[in-house]
This record gives structure tokens, sequence and C-alpha cells, in this order.
DNA sequence: TGTCAAATTGTAATCGTTTACAACTTTTTA
DNA sequence: TAAAAAGTTGTAAACGATTACAATTTGACA
């Protein structure tokens, strides 16, 4: 209990710790720090004049001076995405290997709380910032990239000069066609909620056209500006799309949760999944093994999407020279039931 | 773009600018926070300056002056509760609202990653905390509150004397409790997840028992230490009380995930929910609404959990006298298909 | 014992801000 | 026109740490 406060709140000093030692402040920054040589008994007596005032170095005043926080920065869109959380703990894993705090910011898309939070970054609050979300543009990103240490992990902007960790996800989305194709399937739609100039929709996208036209197949979907990536969108595009195209028997959702409401929509307009319909997500987030039937979807290794982007923003806090500006993770199909009977 | 930079990145500070502008640091500093009467044209050279060198202000060094970081800390088990998601959006909304910044850190129910974030606070990195689980022991948390700004939400150690916001957990329960009963079920089983120090659990659970007790109910759960809030956990523990009790015909989960994993585990057995045994979650999250049948459950109002503690938070760090301790917000009960064969 | 090197400790500058106070202008007033 | 008041600006001391560099102590050795 801190009784040695004398009812006084207020925070101990290096310099109180020094009169109280009755050494420099010097000799406490060398004890703090146990780095120089310091003689075992003005150690321990430092110590207890640090235990007896419970001193807690002041990390303003050491990061002032040395110029780096040993924090950074991780942007996200929104706290509830189980794919982001996965992500979250590769990144926070090499962080705390190397001693760093990871702090978590979130936009919910939000240009103005985007700014908000990266001027963590340009006042030198934290060392450097990973984005897994990002509503700036393409000048912007760069330039920020040009000043800053950042790193874009699966959201990023691909024609920005800045460095990327993803997952091939034109090849993804192609290997998830191909198994809707080959299992039959022939009017397939696309149901995709994420940002235009974002990677990871375009891909998919470009992906869903060339495979169509690869087999002759119908092309139904259209690239479409949509800003949510929830249960709700996913159940209002499908009611759309089901309007225009009765005859639809197949659907790729850009992520897991919209196929849950995809699922959801068609299963209430009395059709079934995946006999009548096959559906197929993205991200193999636990919704994805929580619907009835589990979904088909791709698996992203999330963890090393994580450690990677770390230990590369690790390297550009470092400026070590980096061996290659854009890292690819392997990916994994997943197949269920949501889109192979003989699964469910 | 920062051609300006001369091609070197390394940031301008106050003092380049003075020399920019010809006037004296104060002077600058006087602009940057629009605050003492400068003059117009003294104001219009130093802003010019600033453009010129792409001037952006240190936090550290302002914040080392001002002892105060206009930063706050949040700390959470894990980020992909949807629940806790909500909740942050409430605490966000507040904090902006006063210009301030909000750090998510997660902790995974580690003591050691715990303590290693809090020393944020210790540090003066931030000017105070919320906490939205926290497994330190009660001296420890009476201790940090005795020293710094922090708040409980939710998962608060009732023994403690630091503040807290959360809903009546007890009389959310037998509300709930008392619905199953009315709806002709005997055999009630309590599936909890959550550490036994934590009040959302030991008040669930004193709910149930009483609950149970008044009506000459047989009491079959006892209360369980166990570290996960997950769905895996929820099929596991149903899959042990069916082998020791399998006339169950009512299931009163902690948590909406782990509702969805004792469904799931049900069903899989064979028995039909909620014909042959009917189950409910709590908090209200996307999950209850996933899951077919949706889960009857406990809306806990998370926005409002989340601003009043924001504001609690202000008035600890501004030193102001709290009218009350501890603040209850109101609950409301959901009743859907998992406990109502009529809303299927 | 005196000398020198090694080990330990202290002094003071520094990091980038804010701000009390002093100093200097300008304007107002008698 | 001089004095007082008001409006600007500058000087220098904080904030709390780290770290060259200098100064001191210690111990070994001849």
């Amino acid at each position: 209990m801190l009784k040695s406060n004398q009812g006084d709140t207020k925070m101990s000093t290096i310099e109180q710790v020094a009169k109280v030692a009755n050494v420099s402040v010097a000799t406490v920054s060398r004890v703090i720090n146990n780095s120089a040589l310091v003689s075992e008994k003005t150690r321990e007596k430092v110590q207890l004049a640090i235990k007896k005032l419970n001193y807690e170095p002041n990390y303003l005043g050491r990061s002032l001076r040395q110029s780096e926080t040993n924090m950074v920065l991780a942007m996200v869109h929104g706290i509830d995405n189980p794919f982001f959380s996965q992500i979250m703990r590769g990144i926070e894993n090499v962080a705390h290997a190397h001693g760093v705090n990871v702090l978590i910011c979130t936009t919910y898309g939000d240009p103005k709380r985007e700014m908000h939070y990266l001027e963590m970054l340009k006042r030198r609050y934290v060392d450097g910032a990973i984005l897994l979300s990002c509503c700036m543009d393409v000048q912007e990103l760069d330039q920020l990239d040009e000043n800053y240490p950042i790193v874009q992990v699966i959201e990023n902007i691909p024609e920005s000069k800045a460095v990327s960790v993803c997952v091939d996800y034109y090849q993804a989305s192609v290997q998830l066609m191909e198994h809707l194709i080959q299992s039959g399937h022939r009017n397939i739609v696309f149901i995709h909620t994420g940002l235009q100039t974002i990677i990871s929709s375009t891909e998919k996208f470009r992906a869903y056209t060339d495979t169509l036209k690869k087999h002759g197949l119908p092309l139904l979907s259209e690239q479409i500006r949509y800003n949510e990536f929830g249960f709700d969108s996913g159940k209002e595009l499908i009611g759309k799309y089901l309007m225009e195209h009765p005859k639809i028997d197949a659907v790729f959702a850009a992520s897991d949760l919209v196929a849950c409401g995809v699922i959801n929509e068609i299963e209430k307009r009395g059709r079934r999944v995946p006999q009548d319909i096959a559906v197929a997500g993205f991200d193999n987030t636990i919704y994805a093994n929580i619907n009835k039937p589990r979904i088909t979807t791709v698996d992203q290794n999330s963890f090393e999407l994580g450690s990677k982007a770390m230990e590369l923003l690790f390297q550009k806090i470092h400026q070590k020279p980096l061996e290659q500006r854009h890292i690819q993770v392997s990916h994994r199909l997943i197949i269920q039931g949501s889109t192979d009977s003989h699964q469910l």
C-alpha cells in the first residue's frame, strides 16, 4: 500500500528518488535502465528509495529525450470483426516480443476520425502505425508513407507505394469461383460490401468476372459501392439480386458475416442452402462455423498476416532496407455445408 | 507534397518555426494554441512558417509540460466481442466530444499483459483508463484506484472501491429465469464461463440459484471457474451437463456466443431447441440474431454503459466529486425463438 | 607510499513544449 | 505632451527523463 506517499497521490520524480537515495539523478537513471555499471551498494540504496516513494518513471520525459515511444498504433475499421481480432493477435505477439505496446483505434470508416488518430503518428506519440483499414486516398496515403513508418494489412490501396501484407485475393477468389462452377452452379452473384478503392474488394470482383468469362457464364453482379460489412447489408443486397435474377444458384459473398445475412434472407424466402442456392463467404471467422450450414470460406492465415505486418513495421521504424515491399501470405479454401450438401 | 522538407524527413520543431517566422518560440506556441492575443500580422507570418516547414507540434513535449495527454485507455479482454464493441462506441462518442483519443488494448485475461498496459497509466502516458475486463485482485485494483483515474464497466469486482457502471445483472437474470420457469421448464442449468471473481458471473449465478430455490426447483449447476467466453466452451460444458443430467429442459448461458455453442451441441446430439431444450443467452449481440432459432437474451444498453463510463472517467480525471460511485443502466429482456416456439 | 588505470558517480546539456514574468510598443486619457 | 493603460512580444524557467563528459573514488602494483 502507498502509505509512504504521506496522503499525497502526486507522482514522485527521479529527482526525489535521487534525493532520498542521496545520489544524483544520473545514478538513479542508470539503476532504472539497469544498463551502466553501478556498484551493488548504491543500486540497493536507489532501489530502496524507488520502493519507498513508489516511483514509476514518466514515459513522456523518457520518450521525449529518446525520441521513441515503444508504442505502435493499429488502425481498424471497427473492433467487432473476428478476422481483425485474429490479425491483432499476430501483431501483438511480435510487438510484445520486442517490448512494444500496441494501441488499437477505430475509425468506422470516418476520414475525420482517421485523421484524428493519425495525428498521434505525426506528433510522435507512437513510433509507427499498421493500417488494417484506410479511408484516405492514394495521395494522402503516399504522403503519409513518405514521412512516417506505416504498413498496410489486408485492406490496402494497391496503387499506393506503401508497404503491405495480403493474401492473393485474386487467386483465392478464382479457386472459390472454380469450386462453385465445378459444383454445377451457373448463375453466380457476387455480393460485395467494401469500398471500391480497396483491394480486397476489387480483386475479388476481378476474379469473379474473369472466372465467369473464362467459362462463358453470365456476369450477374456489377461492382457496387457500399460501406458496410454487416449482416443486414448482406440481407438487403441478396434481396435486391433475387428480384433481378430469380435464377441465381450460387452466391459469392465478400465476408462471412455478409454470407450469414445472405443465407438468412434466402431461407426466409423459402429457398434452401445449399440445395437451391449455394453460398460462400470469406475470412474463415467464427461466423462461418456458427451458421447452419457451415459456410464455405477462405482462410487467410490471419495470425501470420499480423505478425508479418508488425515485422515489416519494425524494419521501417528502424530504417532497415526492405527486401520486398509487398508480402504475400498463403490462403486456404475451406469447403463446407453451405456449398456442398455432402457435408451437411 | 513535402517538397519544402528538402529531402530530409526529420520533424521540424517550434524553434525552427520561430526562426523562420522571425519571432520567439513563445509567440509560435501562442499561435498554435490560438489562445493568447497575437496580432494578425504576426499570426500570419507564423502560420506561413508552419506551413512551409510542415510543422506538427510534438505531443510529448506538450504533454510533459502540461502533465496531461488527452488520451485514455480502454482495457478489454479481446476485441472480438460485439458487445464490447458497442460499449466502445459509447466511450468513444463521449471522449471525442471532449477532444480526447481512446486507445484500446487487449489483455486476453493475462495478468502480465494487463500490468504491461497499466504501466501506461502509471507512467502518465494516458490520463485515465476504463476497464472492461480485469484480472487483478481486489487489493491491486483498489491500490490502482487510489492513485489513478479508473472506471470499471460491466466486468467489475464488486468488493472493490473503484467506480463502476453496470446493469443490474441480478434482476435481469431473475427475469430471465422467471421467463424460463413460466414457460414450463423445470430442469434448468446455468452455463457460465467467466472468472469467479467477476460480478457479471456471480450475480447471474446468484439469481439462478435464488430463483430456483424460490420455486422449489432443483439446482443443477455449481459455480464453476472457467476462463473462456467462447463457442467451444459452450459446447464442451453443455456436453458435460447432458451426461450428468439427461432431463435438462432449459439452459441459461452467460453470453450469446456460449449459447450458440450450447445450441450447436444440443442439436448435434439430436435434441431440438426450443422444443426439447430451451436456451437463453446474454448481451443481445449479433450472435443472438444470426443463430437459428434466434436466441432469447438480455439487452444491456451497451452504448449507454460506455458513455456513462467515459463521463465518470472525466469526472475522476478532473477530480470532480462523484455524486454516486456505482451507476446502474437499464436492461431489457428479449424473448426469441430459442425459448419460445411461437416465435420460430 | 605514490602512481596509474579502472570503476563508479556527478554535472549539466538536451529533448520540444508551455507559461509566468518582464519588456517593449502602441493607444488612450488627462 | 506626458503618463497610464492596453496590447504585443520576448526571456527564461519549468516539465522529467537520458547521457556525454568530467570528476571522483577505489584498488593494484612497483
